[in-house]
DNA sequence: ATTGGACTCATACTTTCGGGTGATTTTGAC
DNA sequence: GTCAAAATCACCCGAAAGTATGAGTCCAAT
C-alpha cells in the first residue's frame, strides 16, 4: 500500500521534474537561437510527441492490472478405509460360492469386464464365463448388475 | 479483426487531427495577441497538459487490458453419505447429469436391464440406451458396472 | 422469434454378456 | 488311489449392451 503510494509520487515528482527540464531546455534554446518562423511548428510537434509519450507511459505504469481470478476444482476421491476386504468364509459357504468365483465377483463389481477380469487373473475369458455363470446361479440372479447388487446387500461385498 | 485495426486507424486520426487542429488555433493566437514574455511558458504548460492527456487516453484505449491470471486450485473431497435416495443436486450439476439420466442410472445400479428399466418408465429401450451413453460419457466410463461402481463412490448414489 | 437443453425415439452396427454343452486338469478329502 | 468338487478352457449362439448418427418435440431463456 505504502509502496503503491510511494510509487505514484515518485512518478508525479519525476513528471514535474521533466516538465521543468523541458522549459529549461527550452529557454535555453531561445538564447541560443533565434526562433525561426516555421521552427515553431516543429517546436510544439516535438513537445507534443515528448508529452504524449510521457502520458502514455504514465497510463501504463500506473494501470491497475485486472485481476482474474480463476479457481480450478480439483476432485479427490476418498477411498473405502476398507481395502482389503476379506470375503466372509460363513457367507460364502452360505451360497455354496467358491474362492475363484468370489474373486470373480469382486472385480465385477468394480466394474471390469470380462475380458479385464480374465487379463487380471490370468485366465481365458471362457474361464471367466463360467465363473460367473455358475456365480449367477448361485446367487440366483441373471445378470452381473444383479450379482453386485445383491452381493452387496447381503454383505457378500463391502 | 478488422474491427480493430480500423478502430486503431481512427484513433491515428483523431490524434492527427487533433495535433493540425491546435496549431491552427495556436496560429491564431498569434494573429490575436502578440506573445507576452511569461505567457510563453504557460502556453508550453498547456500543450503539456494536453498532450499528456492525450498520451494517457491513447495509451488506455490502445492498450491491451493488463490480466493478472491467478489460478487457485481448489481441492474438493467427496465422500458418500449414507443414506438418502434424493440425488443430490449439486453432484449432478457438478457432472452435468439430467434428472431423467439419474433415474436410468438409480434403476441400473438395482440390477435392471435396459429392456426392464423402459418398462418401468414407460419408454422405449432406445431411450433408454441414449440416456444410459451420455451418462457414461459424463461419469468418463465405458460400462454400466463402471457407472453404479462411480456413482457409489462419489455419492451419487447410496 | 430464436436458440439451446432435455427428452424422446429410431436405425444400423459392433461388442460384450450369458447360456448351453463338453472337456481336461488340479486338488483335497476319504 | 479314488472320487468329487473346483478350476481351467473351448465353441457356438442368441440376447443384451453399447456406439454412432439423425431427428422430432417441448420448454425455458433470451
Amino acid at each position: 500500500m505504502f509502496g503503491k503510494m510511494f510509487s505514484k509520487n515518485k512518478l508525479v515528482i519525476l513528471y514535474g521534474a521533466s516538465l521543468a527540464g523541458i522549459l529549461l531546455f527550452l529557454k535555453w534554446l531561445e538564447f541560443r537561437f533565434v526562433i525561426m518562423d516555421h521552427a515553431f511548428e516543429v517546436y510544439i510537434g516535438v513537445i507534443a510527441l515528448i508529452f504524449t509519450s510521457l502520458g502514455i507511459w504514465l497510463a501504463i505504469k500506473l494501470s491497475k492490472p485486472k485481476t482474474e481470478t480463476i479457481i480450478i476444482e480439483k476432485e479427490i476421491y476418498i477411498s473405502k478405509p476398507a481395502g482389503d476386504f476379506v470375503p466372509d468364509e460363513k457367507l460364502l459357504l452360505t451360497h455354496g460360492i467358491s474362492k475363484r468365483e468370489w474373486e470373480v465377483l469382486s472385480l465385477m463389481s468394480e466394474g471390469l469386464s470380462n475380458q479385464e477380469i480374465a487379463s487380471r487373473l490370468y485366465l481365458s475369458v471362457n474361464t471367466i464365463k463360467t465363473h460367473s455363470s455358475r456365480l449367477f446361479e448361485k446367487l440366483e440372479v441373471k445378470r452381473r448388475t444383479q450379482a453386485i447388487e445383491k452381493a452387496k446387500r447381503t454383505g457378500l461385498l463391502a
